[in-house]
Order: structure tokens, then sequence, then C-alpha cells
DNA sequence: CTTCTTTTTTCGAGCATTGAAAATAATGCT
DNA sequence: AGCATTATTTTCAATGCTCGAAAAAAGAAG
């Protein structure tokens, strides 16, 4: 249970939470409209809009669009201020860093991007290549400087449970260096540390409003294979719950050699770099290629699709796994949608004959059906925006929220 | 997300709540013992208490008992009001049914227990069995029915996703029957319905509370396999969540015969009849067993701890699949402890070697550690400890709830 | 210039929490 | 027996939040 007293300090913050949600969720509205939207009364949301605005959250909109036929007082909008905050995004992939700067409105402004090698980290301490990365980033938006609040960093593998580090992770030499804590530490900033599954989670609500309050699994399929969950539109836990290691799931006892150094993990079948090794009739045991140029994974994709057989085979063996993971997976979690993300999404129709027959196998899926698998071609959107939400949402929520008491509108003197 | 607005009277429930868990939790206790335990107020503890002893939910206790040394005004404790309410708990199993009379203060009133066989339930409608085992229950206590308030049956299969009916169940005759719905209506009661794991999830928490804060995996092992889980103490969700289909996820592709009609499940390995199955060398294509009697399966257990071959591989084949499937639930799930229950709880160290051999195999299993695997030998107590809590919860936190207002201890007048 | 309409703010009431002070109820010492 | 000591409960006044209703504000329409 866990719950703690309540007191009107806390019914504040929630409602404020509330409010900020739906800014966030539904764009600029006006009071009124909020106030609908939240369930909250008029009264409340004018105390709370103040608090807002005397805290320089927010900002009222010029109504610059008076839309023809409005009749009574016209509505003013408000919004985030987009100078309130800056946040810095680092995205960290097997052969690409990917730094974005966004404000607390969640707009990109700026992005720099570097190729990463396996052994990038063996030749720059990860905390340096982070700090230089930001460094360059500021220099061409100075204005971000004094306004920046949080980084936050996506990653791939296995986090500490105190989600400061990382245990192990496909990104060579990143494993136990202790770079965000480091980096927290050299600029005075929070660093918070992302496992990528869960930002699928999180991605995946913005990315269809419809999905918002269903039970989604997301599964990430390319270089890697990830997933994350949702639950009827929350993402468990305060921390990295809600990501899994779908990819490293055992598919088949003492299979296909995985990057991870297992064997028979649903990656090593269903990620770029196993149907490679498949079509090729490489064997299962070899030792992945470290990473897989995304042409030839295309080509790959195409040559399936006019029906060459050994790509096809290659495809069907990969959605074998998967099916099976999902099978795996119904009889624990049963989402009522599954998204299938990344560049191997387009390979979806290739792989849904096997994944189809490996759900019927299972009774989840043959008593409540198969879930609808939808692919969504999109290589890091869900990621990013995923990322990006969170991050936002944490400095509404922590950065934001503590402030004691505010002053009320002059209650008249 | 779907928070909904926060006020005064969400708090009050809140801190209610709170109180009311301290007092299930912790048994009878002074005001100010509740006030540090909840971390409310003395004030605040007043002013609840008195509400809820206006109520009649709880009473004040005697001291009896005058521990000696006691030096300034003596605490009066308080405990539930035994007779505010009582609740019928129906625990249903492919064999057996028990009906357990219990007060509010969570104390075994009476019970009846009847035998199940496959045919029951197709000479019998389902709820014209229950409601007269709830007549007969009822005969004996008569003081109980009026302040009967809810009756709680525990299931085995899956549930129709409203929680209404069962769309499979494993007892026969029983899926498609809306029992809970009639016998509602009949007897004008709330009547839930709770698959089985999700107790095992509730009930583990009771048994040891030292796990009551921590994440937990509960499997049953028995004349089924089931698996409740907790996060971080919480039970996901309100409604069946928390309960999975672990004894129905796929083990091998198209493997041995399972009861639920498909092939290769867990369950098909490791219940008692698959473990008899396999001891005798009946092909495990064979149909399986309708009931295994509690004394071969014991006696199976004690011929392999003795070293039978057969007997011991037997139980290998059930490790096996056990620890296949809990690998794989680590990919998706990482609990910190993982509960055996049930009358296979018994065989864990038969079964041991080969879950220890599986789990290693996975990449979180030898990243992160093997969870702790502990045996609880006992065979219904987490079930019906967890149908008795969820039950008394509900009540505390729905049926007593909704009061709109309460007079305060009178503000002098 | 007045009337209508819609949005926003103000006002008073109601509730729940809290810390501090007061009341209560027993023990221990003189 | 009487008074000091000690621990538990209750009372009191202050604070903060929400809410409904009424008032104020800001344009559009006639």
């Amino acid at each position: 249970m866990t719950r703690t007293v309540s007191d009107s300090d806390s019914v504040r913050r929630q409602n404020r939470g509330l409010v900020l949600s739906a800014l966030r969720m539904q764009g600029a509205q006006s009071r009124t409209a909020l106030a609908s939207l939240t369930g909250l009364s008029h009264a409340s949301m004018t105390a709370i809009m103040s608090d807002l605005l005397s805290q320089g959250l927010v900002a009222e909109l010029i109504a610059d669009r008076p839309d023809g036929r409005a009749r009574g007082r016209p509505a003013t909008f408000v919004n985030f201020a987009r100078n309130a905050a800056h946040a810095a995004l680092f995205e960290l992939d097997v052969n690409r860093a990917r730094l974005s700067l966004i404000d607390y409105g969640g707009v990109l402004v700026d992005r720099i991007e570097t190729d990463l090698t396996p052994t990038t980290f063996a030749g720059i301490a990860p905390c340096r290549f982070l700090s230089d990365r930001l460094d360059a980033l500021l220099a061409r938006t100075p204005a971000a400087q004094k306004t920046l609040r949080r980084v936050a960093i996506s990653v791939q593998g296995i986090l500490e449970r105190d989600g400061r580090g990382l245990r192990w992770s496909p990104i060579q030499h990143l494993a136990g260096a202790p770079f965000a804590t480091e980096l927290s530490e050299a600029r005075g900033l929070p660093v918070t540390l992302h496992k990528r599954g869960r930002l699928l989670a999180e991605g995946a609500r913005w990315l269809d409003p419809a999905l918002h309050e269903a039970s989604v699994a997301t599964v990430f399929v390319g270089s890697t294979v990830a997933m994350g969950v949702t639950f009827r539109g929350q993402i468990m836990g305060r921390g990295d719950e809600g990501a899994t290691e779908f990819g490293h799931m055992n598919h088949v006892p003492n299979g296909a050699l995985c990057r991870c150094g297992m064997r028979g993990c649903i990656e090593a079948y269903a990620a770029d770099y196993a149907v490679l090794r498949n079509a090729y009739s490489v064997p299962e045991t070899a030792p992945p290629a470290p990473a897989v140029p995304a042409q030839q994974y295309e080509m790959l994709m195409q040559r399936a699709e006019s029906g060459d057989r050994s790509a096809t085979h290659a495809f069907n063996l990969a959605g074998r796994a998967i099916g099976f993971g999902l099978s795996r997976l119904l009889a624990i979690y049963d989402p009522s949608h599954i998204l299938i993300v990344g560049p191997g999404a387009r390979a979806l129709e290739l792989m849904r004959p096997e994944i189809d027959q490996a759900i019927k196998t299972s009774l989840v899926g043959s008593i409540n059906g198969a879930p609808n698998i939808i692919a969504h071609r999109d290589e890091t959107e869900p990621i990013f925006k995923g990322l990006l939400m969170k991050t936002l949402n944490d400095i509404d929520q922590v950065d934001f929220a503590p402030l004691p008491s505010t002053e009320r509108a002059g209650t008249a003197g």
C-alpha cells in the first residue's frame, strides 16, 4: 500500500498536476475549457491558474485569432511559457548519439547528432563525451544556459536498481560507468537515466491519442528488440518499470547466439543482425555483427517482399520468435494493443503469419482473442517523444511542484 | 493518467483508509499508536476515530489488561467492531467448494465444505448451488443474516473483462454461467468474482510481513499452476489484474497436452497430473486425469525424495518448465521474491536445480541475479487469506466509505 | 447606447488538516 | 490523603483548499 497522509497541500498538488497534464495533452486552452477538461470548478481554476502565472510557468496568449462568430467575452488562452525551462535530451544508441534541446513548451530548439562506434567509449569517458556535446549545444543557444533544468538520457540495457547507472548495455563500455552521477555533479543539475523500453511505453501514448487510456505493449524492432508496456494508460511505478527485457526473453533453450552473450533470446532471431545472419545462412552461433547499416536491412526487407526465399525464411524465423514471445507475454499481461515500432515495423506483414500462428497456440490468445497488432512506422519518434514528455512531466511535477506556498491574487487590501 | 479531482472529501477518505489499513495490519491499537503509525496528527486521529466510532465500524476495548508499569493516562485501544459486517467467502476448486463466514474483524465464524466432481455443475446450476450453501451457512448463524454485506467467490480460469463471469475455467460447466450476477440479484448483495492468482498476490503480503512492501511473484503448484504478482507491495489495477495465466504460458511448442486443451503449457509439465503422467511414462499427449488424489501426489514426492528414478525425472521436467517460465517472466517483470505455495511447494527442492539452471540462461537472471525462491508450505491459506483481506478491504473502502457527511463530536454548544 | 452572451473573478461557506494548549486519568512519592 | 508526574485524548484557533452563486468584465448584436 505505502500510501501517505493526505492534506490540503496534496490536494492542491494533485489538481495543479491535473491542469498541467491537460495543457500538455490538449495544448493551449481557455480557463473555462480547462475547468471542464479537468473537472475542477471555475473558481479553483482561477486560483490555480493565478499560481501558475505568478510562478511564470504559463503565460496568457494574446487572442490574435478572433474566430469570427465569438459572442460573449472572448476567452484568453493560456499555454506553457516556453522560456520557463529548458531540458537537454540525450538518446544513446548502439551507433548514434543524439542530443536535443527542448523548451518548456515541448518545442525542439536545437539538435546535435554524433555517430558512435563500438570503441567510442573506450577512447573517451562517457561523462566527458556527454559534457562536451552539451557544451556545444549550449554554445549555440546561450539563452538556454540559465534555464536549463534537467538532462535526461535514453539508454539501452539493464539499469541498476537505483536507476543511477547501467549494469549491462549493448553499447560498449557504458555499463559500470557512473556517468549520470558525474554529469549531475559537474553541472549541478538533475540527470536522469531512462531505459528505452520505458520511453517506448511513454511515447506510445502520445503517438496515438486513442491509445492514451489503453493497455499497450510497444515493441521496438531494429538493431535490438525492446518493449515497454502501459496499463490502462498508466506506466507502472515511478522508476524504470514499464520497461521489459522482451528482446532477451528466452525463445529457444540453447538457441541462436545473442549480442548479450546468452543463447536463444528473441533478439537473436528478430533483430536486424539476426535476420541478416539467417538470410545468409550464417550459423546461428556465429557472433552477431556489431552494427547493421540501415540500407542493408532495408534491402533485405525488399528482397523478402519480392519473394526471395532465404530472406522470407529469415523474417519467418523472426516472426516466430516475436510471436512466441508475445504469446508468453499474454500469459502474464494482456494488452489490448500491440504496437510495433522501429525500422523492423515495416516488416510486420512479413512476420505476421508466424506471429498469429504462435499466439493461437496459447490459451489466453485463443480465449481472449489476439490483441490488435499495429505497425507504427517511425523509427525514433516514439522514443524521443517519450523522453520529451517524461522529462517535461518531471519538470512539472517535481521541479516546479514543491514550492511551499504562493501568494494568491491580492485579496482586496 | 486518468487522475481525478481531489477535494477535502477525498482527503478524508484517504486518511480514513489509512487508519483502517493500519488497524487491519497491526491489530488493536491506541489512538496515539495509530497516529504515529499513519503519520496523522493526534487531532485528526481523534476526528477520524470519532467518525468511525459513530458509524459503528470500530469499538473501544475495555482495558482489561493493565500491564503493570503503565505511568500516565492509560491508552484506550480500538479495534474493528466484529459485528459491524459479515461476508461469505466461496473458494471454488476443481474438486472442492468451501464456504466460509467471516466477521468484520476477520475472524472465521463458520465453514462448510463440499466435494465437487466434474459433473457437479452439469446437475445443478452454479447459482443454485451457491445459494443453497449460503442458506445452509446462514441457517447456522442467523445473527449474520442482517449484517451480511458481501459475497466473494474465488475461481480459477479466465474472467470476462468486466469481471462478472468466466470465459474459461478448468472447473467444468462454470464458464459462461452468469452466476455472480444471478446470485447478486437474488440476494440483493454485491457478489464479486476473484481470480485465484490475484488472491495469491493479495494473500502473499499477509503471510509474511517482510514481503508487504516487496515485489513478489507467488506461484501456486498443485492441481493447477497459477501465479499472482505484486509490485512494491501494490497489486496493479482495481480489477483482476495482478493475476496471470502463468500455468498456461507456453513452455514447449506443440508439447504436452494440457487440461486447457492447448499443448506445451507449463501446467502440462508441472501440475500434479502432469508429474504423475511423466512419472508413469504415460505419453504426454494422453488426456490429463480429471483429478489427482492428494495422497497419490504426496506418495510421488516421497518416492522422488527417496531417489526413485522415474519420479525424480518427472519432477525435473516440472522444474524445468517452471524454471523456463520464471526465466521468461523475469524478462518482463523482475520480482525480488518468488513464493512457491500449494501442495507442490514441498517439491521445491526436487525442482530447484532445474529452476536455477533455467534462470541462469536468461540475461536478466544472470545480470540481476536470481530472485529469492522460497517455498511456503500451506495449501489454502494464501488464497483464503487473500480473499478475506480483499473482501474486508472492499467493505472498508467501498461499502463503508461513501457516507457523505458525519457529525463530528459535539462542538461545545 | 443598450442588451445579450460568454468568460473570469470574487465572496462566503464548508471541511479537513495541524500545532499548541487544555483536559483527562492513572501512578508514584511524601 | 494529597500533590507531582506522566502519558493519552480532546479542544481550539488558524490555515488552506474546494465549491456554488453572484458579480464583474469584455465584446458582439441590434
